[in-house]
DNA sequence: AACGTAGTAGAAACCAATTACTACGTGTGT
DNA sequence: ACACACGTAGTAATTGGTTTCTACTACGTT
């Protein structure tokens, strides 16, 4: 079919194990017989076969992440950047989106295990624990995002949200703004619940009343719906808290569709630092999550679950910083 | 190491060549002999290793894909439906990303090589002819977005810009605009050029006089500066075509900076209907590339070439749309 | 001159599947 | 009763590499 390494072994005259050493820089080769099987390969235009290498070789090299939803703006930057540290760790990474179908989910886990990858980043809720039990049993190192207790080979990913909202509640309070709402995403989503809970606590801490909690969608359309019914609201909160940004938006747009001025009668916070919050008009306050962070973290993760002789699941903290943008600005009272 | 085919040809009784008769459904097998060997694969949790089937068979099932970036919001639902498509002709998908990097965009060919593809599709600008020489010597099928002519083995994709550059300056002619900006991209983008020309050509086909052309640079900041700049012309163009969705968004924020009101003084269009165009304030009035289109043919496209004996490449059009949203109006004037 | 020792290269087993080919038993037609 | 075909399952070669183990060469030492 194409090039072989028997090719290049036959033009050079050496053997085939000559040819691999050169490749894979053991040292075992003198400088002649290396340079002649180097200008060799590039004579024949000859390029390994990943699938011969990993099944000759036992060590495997290849990282998988799996996500939710690719389209979702929170996910390129974290695949992109778990890719990079990957490559840079010596690993092959390829990725599968779930579109948050559990079927999908486990077609994708399968994949993973067809390919023997060392390790898998799983970057989405809807897992079963079956699922989970089956990747340890085989021993690939699982890095989970915001999702399960550490263990053996599974290590967890911990975005804190707590202080992400607690630095917006925070700064909205020294606006002055005192009644703030909150536009809530899926009571399911763990990661949802606990922006939730972090905004009772941050109230709380400063002596305030939570004020109404809107249930969203994590959608545009959800925090429409929420936007039109704040609107509405009497005593009218001065400040929004959205569960995310792309809620925030939707609640923006129902604000102004019913009226209302972002920032000058009500203050608008979103979350996650997508481009969309930086992009828009009025740009929003919303909290960065260091996705870069994230995915080099994962592939770190990994890397180090699989090559331990025991593993010891670790939990990693992902910081998040608040970022001021036009969407919010002093209470109006 | 892990459960191997032949694990499973032992439990069951059988030789291996019965087992993989069943794993892909040859016909060959009896149906005790099946059933048996199925609940035998179930009960040791047998996965297949890709790595051996695609070794051992001669026809290997892979496809590429590779993308400039993929933080770039055109891109993910491209993707998407490309694997999908890939996924239901029977291949397993990876993907690269170049990062605009031509050193990258090398090694993500080769990467492709060497995970022996089938075809891959290229949608990204920055590669070179020697690349391009070097898969349609080994025999790869290509196929490119916006690129190439085609050939033996390559086919191309393009996207009709100009049927959408026309609709939304007819539009805004309708609209009584008469005097319509443009804001370009990168001059070495061959997308980018056809836009600008469609723009030209679209103007006098209405007898109207291509209006003043702005550089941009395809990011938010490029759009920014023409949108500033718009803002102090004299006569002030009454709306504004930019090169895609985020320049628009740039250009609507210099704009309103400088004390411009969109879309009651001027109105401004974008390119690409990226989630952006919807979810901003004004939404964007733009233009849709069927992007789930573009991923789907893309894979058919390669499909198509590598199952042919003497493939003959072939152009497909994209079409796109016209998508009206708050930042275009009426002409003031 | 005999011997030990690096350093280098080759022969061959092996990885986990696919698949062409072979063998076997059974049923059918003449 | 015999030959033939057919359906089913097994044998073994094959895929393109890696890797272990062995063998050879050249050189310095005694």
């Amino acid at each position: 079919m194409s090039v072989t390494i028997r090719d290049v072994a036959k033009a050079a005259a050496v053997s085939t194990a000559t040819v691999s050493n050169v490749l894979n820089n053991t040292g075992k080769v003198g400088r002649e017989t290396r340079r002649l099987v180097l200008s060799t390969v590039r004579k024949l235009g000859y390029i390994r076969d990943v699938h011969a290498r990993h099944l000759a070789s036992h060590d495997r090299r290849t990282l998988g992440i799996i996500v939710s939803d690719i389209e979702n703006p929170f996910f390129p930057e974290v695949i992109k950047s778990f890719e990079i540290r990957a490559r840079q760790l010596g690993y092959d990474a390829i990725l599968s989106d779930t579109n948050y179908d559990p079927r999908r989910t486990r077609q994708a886990a399968e994949r993973m295990m067809e390919h023997k990858v060392r390790g898998v980043a799983i970057m989405t809720s809807e897992i079963s624990l079956r699922l989970v039990h089956e990747l340890a049993r085989r021993k690939i190192a699982v890095a989970f995002l915001d999702l399960a207790p550490v263990q053996g080979y599974m290590s967890n990913l911990r975005i804190d949200y707590l202080s992400g909202v607690e630095q917006i509640v925070n700064y909205l309070h020294e606006n002055g703004h005192r009644h703030i709402a909150f536009v809530a995403g899926r009571p399911g989503l763990k990661s949802n619940v606990e922006r939730l809970q972090a905004y009772e606590n941050s109230m709380k801490k400063l002596g305030l009343e939570p004020g109404p909690v809107l249930r969203g969608d994590l959608r545009f359309e959800g925090g429409f719906a929420a936007g039109a019914a704040i609107a509405k609201l009497s005593p009218r909160p001065t400040a929004v808290v959205a569960v995310n940004d792309l809620t925030a938006v939707g609640v923006i747009k129902g604000l102004l569709n019913a009226g209302c001025r972002v920032p000058q009668d009500i203050s608008v916070t979103g979350f996650d630092k997508t481009r969309l919050a930086e992009y828009c008009n009025p740009s929003i306050t919303t909290v960065d999550i260091h996705r870069e962070t994230l995915g080099r973290l994962a592939a770190d993760a990994l890397h180090e679950l699989s090559s331990t002789v025991s593993p010891q699941g670790k939990e990693y903290r992902i910081s998040s910083e608040l970022v001021i943008g036009g969407s919010s600005g002093p209470s109006p009272q």
